[in-house]
DNA sequence: CGGTTAATTGACCCACTTCAAGCGCGGTGG
DNA sequence: CCACCGCGCTTGAAGTGGGTCAATTAACCG
């Protein structure tokens, strides 16, 4: 099926970036892939204590990971773009601990477990490949740890700008320094664990400083050096070395 | 050779409370022990940068992993016990970008990532519980996120001592609510990202409510459900259940 | 043109930081 | 055996980054 290859090549794209997959992978993933589904903006793709039977790759759109808290509160500890595996954690944990959202419209393939357990009984360079990504997502996790515990707000803001620009990069979603960030001031808020009125003031900062402009759902970066410097940001953590892995 | 066994058990105990393993995989895992090295506390067990050959066990004692930020401040951003990989990321990773240090001394098994490498290609069960692992650091560190960007330094606070409770219990670390917790206040502080001087006075509130004591280098709970109800704490997170993966 | 959600602004507040001292204790050398 | 040293713990005082509350404006949308 044509369209589904069309689907999954944005994931082919963003493993190729760290090793070679061979046709026989690509079409392993093929075959794995199941029913393809688009759902609308806020739909709850995963919710905490669900115990999915699949595990579902973003092919276009925006997500986020979430907790709630008591209060009402809300954490996002990870956004998805095209490419990522939204929770490919609950493949092994079977039930999750948290929640996923779409942000945007969103066009979901979803990868029933027990293809993925297949894929790891017969392809394990393949396998090593999904396990990637799960460590590049807990890299990401690090990465925002060590921002937060040791950042201010406007570092923050620039260093989650940057990873966002190369993350996008790596899948053919930025041009020019400008990739589509679909999201409010206050999801940005609840990623960056502070209060709208402070996200819009460090945002306005960030303008001040002719490093962003970000309108339409699109953020663009004017200046990349300047950016990269202000929010400490090496992409190390990203892994985008191609090696035998 | 029964001594590395004995230190591998505290591992299976750690895998054993999520799913079964067998006595070949126990094997295979024996198979693939390499160098046991006991290496004294503030060792520097892997360091960024690094493009580590084989993946290290700690059997025994306490490790912090760490990114240094530009002004010389340190994040940690996780702490590893008995039965903890320190550094699984490497074998996919290649190149570390972070580093890990020996709070105490510690035992130390290497696994040559040669040896990872034929898991993965000849046990696939045992591959996915290797993989768990990684996500179960991963599910960690999106808690602390949780944890620090919506909660006060009390909560905080509790939740971390809630969560070390629970996983020296998984290894059969804790008796009556108490454990080897030993670490100084500054290193507490870099792992929670806040100042010394705070953490210091927010154990003081944690043990003026009677919910912990924390002397020679031992944290005892004394109010397990005041303390994890203070930290909102959860376990769901840590993927207790023992169940096929 | 109302109704709703997102962005923005102002004023005040406080949790946590910073800076600066003291204190206790184990280790070490004379 | 004691003086000294260094590190970790503790305390006080003063400052601030970011939060909270509340209101206004702008953008969107049928």
């Amino acid at each position: 099926m044509n369209k589904k290859e069309d689907l999954l090549n944005v994931f082919f794209r963003k493993l190729e970036a760290r090793d070679d997959l061979s046709t026989q992978e690509r079409e392993a993933l093929l075959d794995a892939a199941g029913e393809v589904r688009v759902v609308g903006a806020g739909t709850a793709i995963v919710s905490e204590g669900d115990r999915p039977m699949q595990s579902i790759l973003l092919a276009n759109g925006l997500t986020a990971r979430f907790n709630i808290v008591e209060d009402g509160g809300r954490q996002i500890t990870a956004f998805h773009i095209d490419g990522d595996f939204v929770d490919l954690p609950g493949f092994l944990f079977r039930t999750m601990d948290h929640g996923v959202r779409a942000m945007t419209d969103c066009t979901l393939v979803s990868f029933p477990h027990q293809a993925l357990r297949r894929i790891t009984e017969h392809c394990p360079h393949l396998t090593r490949l999904l396990w990637l990504t799960t460590l590049l997502d807990a890299a990401i996790h690090r990465q925002w740890l060590v921002v937060k515990g040791r950042f201010s707000a406007l570092e923050h803001m620039a260093h989650l700008f940057c990873e966002h620009l190369v993350r996008a990069e790596v899948v053919g979603l930025a041009r020019n320094g400008e990739f589509p960030f679909p999201i409010t001031q206050t999801d940005l808020a609840d990623a960056m664990g502070m209060s709208t009125v402070h996200v819009n003031r460090t945002l306005q900062e960030l303008r001040g400083k002719n490093l962003v402009q970000w309108e339409h759902g699109r953020l663009r970066v004017l200046d990349e050096n300047g950016l990269r410097k202000l929010g400490q940001f090496d992409d190390a953590f990203l892994n985008l070395d191609h090696e035998p892995r």
